[in-house]
DNA sequence: CTAATTGTTTGCATAGTGCAACTATATGCA
DNA sequence: TGCATATAGTTGCACTATGCAAACAATTAG
C-alpha cells in the first residue's frame, strides 16, 4: 500500500484552513462511540444479509419484520413498527414482500378489521429458523471475543445506552441534556453514573 | 393504544406452523447483540444527520468522508475508503458532493497524479467543527448514562468485538469459528476471554 | 348520517447502491 | 521506444430503498 499523506492537521499547507475556532480536539470518527457500534453491527448484519438475501430473496426490512412477527404472531403492522423501529411504509412493503414469497399471511378476522394480524406460514417458520441459526452462530462468534462476565456487564451498559439513545432521538439535536419520560418497550434504567 | 394480540408463539392458532424443528429457543431480535448495537448507533446517527443534512445539504457518506479527511488532510480516495468502510463509488460521489458545495477540494500536484489528495476548505472546516460539536454533545449525552469505569470497560470490549466482527465479515456466513489474520487499521486485540 | 380518527396501502419523486465501462496515470518489459 | 498490464478514480445505468401525499378501509364520536 502506498501511503500518500499522513500529515497532521496543523501541518496542513497554508491555504487549507485549520480547525482553530476554539475547538480543543478534532472529532475522530473511529473513536466516536456511535460509529464504533455502527461498524460492529453493520458488519454482522451484512453477513447475515448475504445469507438470507440471495437464498430467500427478501430485504433487510423484511427480515426484521419476520423476526418480529416470529416473536409476536398475529401482530398488527403498527405493532411491528413500534417493535422494530421501522416506519409504517417499510413494514407495509416488507409484509407485502413476505406474503408474496409465501412466508407470511394476513388474517383479518378480528373484531377490528382495520388491523392486519400477520403471522408466519410453514415456510416462513422454516426460513426464520434457518436464518436464526446463522444469526445465533454469528452472535456466538462475535461474543466469543469477550468473557461471560464482560458480556453481562455489556448487557447492562447497552441497556442504559439504549435508553439514553431513545432520549437523544426524542429530543433531537437541539435537545438539552434533560431526562426524558420513560419510553415504551425499553427496559427501565437509571441514568445515574 | 389498542393492543390486538400478545400471544406467545406456543399459543398460535393451529394452522400457523410452530417453530418446532429441533430449535430450542426462538431468536429474539431485541436481545440479539448486533441489533442492539444497531439501534443505539442509528438513533444517534439519525439525530446528527437531522442536524447536518438540512443545514449543509450533504449525505451520510459525505459526512463520513468529511470526518475522515478532517483527520487525514490530503488523503486519497482510496485511503478514505479503507478508513471509513465505504466503497470507492460512495467516496467518489461524496467527494464530488463536498467539492460542489465548496467544503473540500482536490489537489493533485503530487508525483503520482492518479491520486486525488482531498482536503477541507475554510468552510469545510467550519462545517466540520460545528457538526463535530453536535456529535460530541450527543456522545456525551449518550455516555452520561454509564460511569467512567464502565466506559473504560466498554472501550475494551468494543475493541474486541470490532476485531471479531472484522473476522466475521472476512469469513462470511459460511465461516467457521476460526481466527483470522490481523486486519489493517483495527487495534490489536486478543480473543482470549 | 356525517365527520373525524385510526390503520394500512399505494403512487410518485427522490436518493442511494452496485456494477460495468471508461479515462487517466503509472509500471514492467521486450 | 512501444505495448501490455495494473491502479486510481469517475460516470452512466439499472435497480432498490425511502419519504411523503394521498387514497382507502374500518371504526368511533356527535
Amino acid at each position: 500500500m502506498q501511503t500518500i499523506s499522513n500529515q497532521k492537521p496543523s501541518a496542513t499547507k497554508s491555504d487549507s484552513a485549520t480547525p482553530g475556532s476554539g475547538n480543543s480536539e478534532l472529532l475522530q470518527l473511529e473513536t466516536w462511540l456511535p460509529y464504533r457500534l455502527f461498524r460492529i453491527s453493520t458488519r454482522v448484519a451484512d453477513v447475515l444479509n448475504a445469507f438470507y438475501g440471495p437464498k430467500y430473496g427478501f430485504s433487510r426490512s423484511a427480515w426484521r419484520t419476520m423476526a418480529i412477527i416470529a416473536n409476536r404472531p398475529g401482530a398488527s403492522a403498527k405493532e411491528i413498527c413500534q417493535a422494530g423501529g421501522l416506519d409504517q411504509f417499510s413494514v407495509s412493503r416488507a409484509v407485502k414482500q413476505l406474503v408474496e414469497l409465501g412466508f407470511a399471511r394476513r388474517t383479518s378476522g378480528r373484531s377490528d378489521r382495520r388491523y392486519a394480524a400477520i403471522e408466519l406460514s410453514e415456510s416462513g417458520w422454516a426460513a426464520f429458523t434457518e436464518i436464526s441459526n446463522v444469526a445465533k452462530r454469528l452472535d456466538a462468534d462475535l461474543t466469543s471475543a469477550v468473557s461471560s462476565e464482560e458480556l453481562a456487564l455489556l448487557d447492562g451498559i447497552l441497556a442504559r445506552l439504549d435508553n439514553a439513545s431513545a432520549g437523544i432521538l426524542a429530543r433531537g439535536w437541539r435537545g438539552a441534556t434533560e431526562p426524558v419520560a420513560d419510553e415504551p418497550g425499553a427496559p427501565a434504567a437509571k441514568r445515574d453514573a
